[in-house]
DNA sequence: ATTAAATAAAAATCAAAGAAAGTCAAATAT
DNA sequence: ATATTTGACTTTCTTTGATTTTTATTTAAT
């Protein structure tokens, strides 16, 4: 464990502690590990992924910093349980279904489903056909990481 | 948020608090935060948009002035106007700004907010970049539609 | 007193410079 | 092979300043 990634992974870490976000500053990050301010992306991308649960957001320009956020995920959720089911592909059908049973189970209000419904429906997705049930089952994925994220909160 | 535009940006609304207009003049303004008069515009321009809510008037020569109003809108003739206004291509950025404005018209719980902003994201829309916007355009206008459909419930 | 010209007082515009972060591919290490 | 490191180049956002345009005020001339 000698690379100098996984040492910017574990400061980070240790940085935002408990805290759900934390705010760096990419060149002085990179200055202060005397490393290419890109080395910062490669730990971001490879590290802080929405599959481990994170999210980024970042402006560049005067006044720029990277923003990341924690998603505690709290293991056993339906959420969780979908995620891990859903494969590299989801037709509409499917992703209806699911979203039924979440609505069922008071994660989703149904305004919230009709929402992600339209969102990524097949008329929404204006991509070849065979492209559509590949996109949505990402996206898919993705918004089930949201949707853990609030989970914590009951 | 160490840049000077977010700074007065932040004042500008603070200043307005809850009147719906606010008159400033340019170069005292500029003089109390000591940059250059064009930064005021800049900071116009970027985040006084009509996207965001604000129109502006101003006068030049002796006794002129800078008008900002805020343009208070219904929530339905709002999801309208950014129909109309949504191109064929948008970016997740300003697709961000459209979705946070309608937060703070209530049209929008953050919970919803978040999860179309997710499933739209650059990162759910696994396509080529120059695709994103596209599709996100589309998309956006569908749910956008879908939004219309249960304001008029109420 | 009235007009015309000059001056002053604003705001608008535009382009250059600066400050961050992002991308991508080549080189290196495991 | 795969993961990491490095660096050159790109894009985005902000800051600064010089120039232009518009409006108001003052001055000069009839």
């Amino acid at each position: 464990m000698a690379n100098i990634s996984d040492i910017i992974e574990q400061f980070i870490l240790q940085t935002m502690g408990d805290d759900s976000t934390i705010e760096i500053s990419r060149n002085s990050l990179a200055d202060y590990f005397a490393c290419a301010p890109s080395q910062i992306n490669y730990v971001l991308e490879t590290r802080f992924t929405l599959d481990r649960g994170f999210s980024k957001e970042s402006k560049r320009g005067g006044g720029g910093f990277i923003k990341i956020s924690k998603i505690d995920t709290d293991g056993d959720s339906l959420a969780q349980l979908v995620l891990e089911n859903v494969g590299d592909e989801l037709s509409s059908k499917r992703m209806n279904q699911i979203l039924s049973r979440l609505r069922q189970e008071k994660i989703l209000t149904s305004k919230e489903l009709a929402l992600v419904k339209t969102a990524l429906s097949d008329e929404a997705l204006s991509v070849p056909l065979m492209l559509k049930d590949k996109i949505r089952a990402h996206a898919f994925k993705c918004v089930l990481i949201e949707l853990m994220k609030d989970q914590g909160g009951k």
